[in-house]
Parts: C-alpha cells; structure tokens; sequence
DNA sequence: TGACTTTGTTCTTACGACGAAGAAATCAAA
DNA sequence: TTTGATTTCTTCGTCGTAAGAACAAAGTCA
C-alpha cells in the first residue's frame, strides 16, 4: 500500500513551483487580492510573495489592478488574474451531436459551434467535423496557436485511466482503434486531456456551477444515455476502471425491459430520452409526424400539463432509488442533475426528493443538497476546457510562454 | 472551487520534511532498500539520500540491516525500516464488545484483549473498560508511554468529519455528549485519532489484506449492521457528512420488514446478523435454547448443511443488489467482505457474484476484484492502529523523539 | 501637523539540494 | 595477483530559494 506519496521529490525548483503555483491558485480563486494579504494567508515572507507575484506578472498570468481599501496605512496593490491572457478549447462529442467552445481562464464562451453528426457510427467523419469547428472558432477570434493553452474532449464513453485516448469497445465499438487524445494532438499540436462526458459536467458544476466553492460533488446527466461524474476533493474519480458513474445500467425494475447490455430493468430503459419521449408519445399524443421531444416534455410539464407531469414524477421516482443509493454510497455535498430535461426544476426535483427520502437515511440527505443545473446546454463542452484550465492551474508550465511581455 | 490546493506552502525546512517523508515512507513499502536505489528512484541527489537517511537513523525510525548484492561494483548497505521502534495502540468499540490491539508498525499484533460489553448504550462504561483494556495491553509489553505513537479508536456510527470525536446521535443517542477523541486524550495524553469501524476495517484491507499494493478499495462489513467504508487514493473517503458507505439502509426490496430507521426493506433488515440468525432459527431448528448463531451458520454451510447454504445463497442475492450499484457507481478496484459472516468464502461469492452479474455493467465487473476478508476478527482493531501509523508515514513529527539514540 | 500603521522593496543570512571529487569496496579480466 | 572499471557512499563547495531585518513609501487618525 502507499501511503500517500503521491507527492515528488523537492529541490530548490520544485520548492519556487509549487508555492508559485499555490500563489497561482490563490490569485485566481480570489479574483483581487494583494501581496500583504497572500503573505498572510499563505504564511510565505513578505519579500518572497512580492519575487513570487513579480514572476507571475512577467508570464503575463497576473497583473496590478488598481489599490484596495487601506486598512490603517498604505492602501495595497491588488493584485488580478489575467482571465483573458490564454484560450481553452473544449469539445464535446455527444451521441448525435459535435460542440466546440472557446473559453478564456474564468470559464466565459467566446466562441461556440456546434453541429449535429451520428458521433456513434462515424469515428473519422465526427472528427474531421470537430476539427472543422475548432478551426473555425480559432479563426473567429483571431486567437494565435500560442495563447491557446490546450484542449479537452469530452466523449460519451467511458475512459480508462490507463489509455486517456480510448473509448470502451463495448459502448462505442465503431471507436475502436481510434485514439482521439492522439488524433486531436496530430491534428493541432497542443496538450489534449479526454474524459468521460458526465465527469466533464460534474468538473464544469463545480468550477463554475452549484458546487462553486466545494470539492465534492456528483453530477448526473440526464439524456439519452444516463451517467453521473463524481468531484471528489476537487478531482475528477474515475475508478479502477474508468467506469466510475455508469450509473445508467443500475438495475432498478427486476421486470423492467430488457436492455441491450443484456439486464433487466436498468435506469437507462426508464428514464433515458428515448424512454421518456416513447412514453411521453402514448400519454401525449403524437406531435406532428414525429411525436413529442424532450423539449416538447419539458414545455408541457412546465405548462401544467398532466401528463407531462406524470412522466416527470415517475421519472423522479426512478431516479430517487438510484439516487438514493448514491447517496448512502458515497454521501456527496451536492447532486447536480444536468441535460435537457433537468430544466423542469422542482418539478422533477420534488417527486425525486421524495423518492430518494425513502431510501436513503435521513443522516446522509441531510448533509446533501440535490439540485439541477444552471448551466445550460454547454455544460460538458466548457467543462472540457476546465479540464486543460485545472490541469494548468496545477502545473503553470502548461501555460505557453508569452516571448514578449505584452499581457493580454 | 479550489484547484487543488490541498498542498501548503514550502521553505527550506519544509522542503527536507517533504523529501525525508518521501524516503520515509519508501523505506517502509520496500522493507530494505539501498540509499543508490533510492537516489535512483527518486532522482534525489545521492548526497541528499545519505543525510537524510542519517536523520531518520538518528530518529531511530531506520537502520542498517547488512550490506545487499552488488551490481558490479562495490556491495550497497540496505537500509530497512525499524518496525519494532513505536506501538500503535487500536480500539474497536462493537456493538457489544471491546477490543484493544497493540501492534507494531507493520500492523503485527504484540498484545490484545477484549471484554464483552454493551457499547451502545453505556458510554462511560465501555470507554472506562477500554481504558482497562489499554493499560493492560500496555503493561503486559512494558511499552513505555514514549515509544507509544498514538491511538485510533473504531467506532460503529458514522463520524462528521468537522467533529471527529462525535457520534451520530440518530445511531448512537447514548452517547450523545461523549467526545471520545477527547476523553482518550485526556486519559492517555497521546495522539487519538476516531473513524467508523467500516472505513478503519477498509484501511485494514488497504494495508494489510487483499488490497495491499492498490489505493482504491471498498471493504463491507457484514455483521449486525452493514456497513462500507471506503478507500479512494490511498485515503478513507468519508463524504460530505461523514455517511458515506452507510450501505445497510440501502433499501433493496421495496416490500421488505419495516426497519428501525423508517424505510423498508433496507439491507440491514434482510442480511443483518439478527436477520440471518432468525431465519436460521426458522429453517434450521434451535440449537439448545438460544438458537443459532452466525458461527453456527458458518459451520453448517461449510458442513454441506442445505438450510444453513440457501441463507447463504439469500444473502448473496440481496447483498449483490447493492454490491452492483456500487460497481456502477464507484468501480472500485477491490470488494473485500469482511465480518464472521464472510469466513464462509466462496459459499457466499458465488451467488454474490452471480446477483452482481445481473445488475452491473460487465465492464465495471472485470475491473473488480471481489473477495472475502483473510484478516480475522482483528482487522478493525487494528485498522484502528493503521490509522495512527498513515498519519504518522505522513507527518514525521507524530513520531515521539527518542532522546537517547537507541533503535529499539 | 505628527505619531502610528500598513504595504512593499532591498539586502543579508540561513538552509537544503546539487554536483564534483574522492575514498572505499567489489567485480572482472588480464 | 594486479589492474581497471564500476558501484556505493561521503565530503565539501556552490547555488537557488525563503526568511528576516531594515527601510522607503503611502496612508490613517487624532
């Protein structure tokens, strides 16, 4: 066993890089803050912070922002973040669709594409697409290759720790001598970090999100497939596997529909999209040739339609088992519902609320709040970019140099 | 959101306790180890290996143990941990038993007593026979107070990390103004450290059972209640609130007994051992006037007994049901069952294993290992101990100084 | 106005890791 | 046996980083 060291070895370099990457951290999570505060949070000299915060400002990732308030004296020097000084590319791969966002350092869009492509089926055609997107926001915002930081791929599969670049044979087997962390780097020469979808929204929940502020947080996406992401102490757990979260083949119905991973009754045959818009189609009738849409189930829920209600509250219901054993497995600070449908708010929280009361203990819901997601429909493309943004935040030589001193 | 700012600030001092808690710790993974192999692999500069063995020879915490092989060249001297320098002290408080354990740093038992005692609703009296049970463990090896590192105390109810000495009051009202972080401190004046009993149970495994070498594991202890702890990086996970792996009010069977907590059909009511005795009783007769008990189950499934095997196969089935929401959820890289229960092995994998099969993702499955405890009774005591021993691998100042130079 | 605070910089000092050089121990081949 | 190469480990001087003291600058408050 290992007993914790995770931690390397130190030397005089080492020392400089991690308390300039602590102050690094600092700073950004602080938005404005001055030297004498660092020194005394920190605990670091005063001259150091000052050597410190110098190095940062000449790699362009800090700045002076104007004095602060005096407490008593000199009034201080705050100091900022540079959030606009590199770009983070985040993609998304979804099942039926290819997202792109370009984001700055505080997670804000500047540029998005998206398009609609049988991901699934068509490894080759669904990248080319991607790269064809990426290139077209680098080009919108004129962003030079060197202020761009790195990318991050969020993919509808799981991902082994053990080989970042590759999907589950089972799960996408059209992917299955694609390695999409090796084709992104060919394809645009800069660090590229690929994970599973869900784990990417539950990453963006809690940068930017619900679980602001915290480090522990599940987030589960509701869409066409069903999976939830785990933060735990500010990290993405993936487990041994990298099939942490798979929580859409949790067997909740023993009579439930066959599934095709061969169970029976599993979350996915009940409350997936595709589930819900089947049911919504018997309950609701069909809307034009093509029954209703999760949309369509959303709007009439919100409009007080009944039957849009009623599959709402089932589908909370359902969930509450799952949802429940989440909560007495692993006690999370905050659930995160997130896609399309989590929209309807209370209306699908309070059935699910209800559900989970009744199986998890009372000492493990009080500790936890269940919420949805404010985040909208580009969660997972931005918390691909937070992933390159937490990386470098770690690691400060993930920022490219800046030759020239000019600050963004 | 912090981005991963777990790690403090670092001056030279700082620098040596990081690099010498690296040396410390690999010297006590490999057992013996050459300070050229060290240097080696952890690219310190052989002259900074040299002095910081001497400081940690010094301390008394390694030594040398004769000279290795040579690689060619001049024969290299191993340096080997010193196991036997400092006691750790661990406490299990069951549901109706006291046990106390000394060990040594490699989690070898010196001494161990244990009384029966109804823990649940004598706080004053369990911890006064705890503190009997200590003393006499202590005195029984003349272990000196300061070669004495600390305690770690199990206890069956979950434990709110901001109040690591408190119970819960929902499972243990009785002991509702106990603080019993405190009150060993006091009465022993050394380090203690408290967790639930499932979590030190996991450590136990990490360390010492089928999980040693890995740092992701869930061990389930089966016993009067259920319970789960587990280990995510090498550390115990407890949650937001303190609750996590509180797996026996799972509720697995909506039609289930009503269970004390309020639910139905909760996994406690169904596996618990009162469960498994009772329905012991019903399909394999009393045994004298009592009834039988788990040893006796065990005994009777090992001897072929049908009665005794189908509540095994029962309690594999059910137990499954919340062993795949847990793959799916986790995938954790081991499953150890632990508690009397599980001594019966592959009687009771089996059909877990088969229950499991219908509920998780195969892919989560061929990730995880599941296995039964090989620890003993023990394990949980001296998870405890392991306990005092991580944090002490971790921060090298909770060993005691010993004044004079002797090793022991 | 003047005493006191707070901020931030400069310069010296201390500490720990590194690297070169060397001593000791061993192997291997002549 | 001798000689040279190799490996291990220590000694000593150098260098980089943080700490601390002294100081200058910019405020506050009475």
């Amino acid at each position: 066993m290992r007993a914790g060291m995770a931690v390397l070895t130190v030397d005089a370099a080492g020392m400089r890089a991690q308390n300039s990457g602590l102050l690094l951290n600092m700073i950004w999570r602080e938005r404005q803050i001055s030297r004498a505060e660092i020194a005394r949070r920190t605990e670091l000299s005063p001259s150091t912070v000052s050597a410190i915060v110098a190095d940062l400002e000449q790699a362009g990732l800090v700045r002076s922002i104007g004095a602060g308030v005096s407490r008593g004296g000199r009034r201080p020097t705050l100091i900022g973040f540079c959030d606009e000084a590199f770009s983070l590319v985040g993609v998304e791969l979804g099942a039926s669709h290819v997202t792109v966002v370009l984001t700055d350092l505080r997670g804000r869009v500047r540029t998005q594409s998206k398009a609609s492509h049988a991901v699934r089926g068509d490894p080759e055609g669904s990248l080319q697409k991607a790269k064809e997107l990426i290139q077209e926001c680098l080009d919108a915002e004129r962003v030079p290759r060197r202020s761009v930081v790195g990318m991050g791929v969020a993919v509808p599969s799981p991902v082994h720790p053990a080989s970042p670049g590759k999907m589950s044979p089972l799960i996408l087997p059209a992917w299955k001598n694609v390695d999409v962390k090796e084709w992104f780097e060919t394809a645009f020469d800069m660090p590229v970090f690929v994970d599973n979808d869900a784990n990417l929204g539950a990453l963006s929940e809690c940068f930017w999100g619900a679980g602001s502020g915290g480090e522990d947080l599940t987030y589960i996406k509701l869409a066409t497939g069903i999976g939830a992401g785990h933060i735990i102490h500010g990290d993405v757990y993936r487990g041994a596997g990298g099939t942490a979260g798979e929580i859409g083949h949790i067997a909740v119905d023993s009579n439930g529909p066959l599934c095709v991973c061969g169970l029976r009754g599993c979350l996915v045959t009940l409350i997936g999209s595709t589930a819900l818009t089947e049911r919504a189609r018997e309950l609701m009738g069909t809307r034009g040739r093509k029954g209703p849409t999760v949309r369509d189930l959303v709007e009439g829920a919100r409009a007080g339609d009944a039957a849009a209600k009623q599959i709402i509250d089932g589908m909370g219901a359902w969930l509450g088992i799952a949802v429940g054993g989440l909560l007495n497995l692993l006690n999370p600070a905050i659930v995160v519902l997130g896609g399309e449908i989590s929209s309807v708010g209370e209306l699908l929280l309070d059935p699910l609320r209800a559900s989970v009361r009744q199986r998890a203990l009372s000492v493990s819901m009080a500790e936890t709040r269940i919420v949805t997601s404010a985040l909208g429909e580009r969660a997972i493309a931005v918390g691909a970019a937070t992933l390159v943004l937490q990386a470098a935040l770690r690691d400060r030589s993930l920022f490219p140099q800046q030759n020239v001193g000019r600050t963004a």
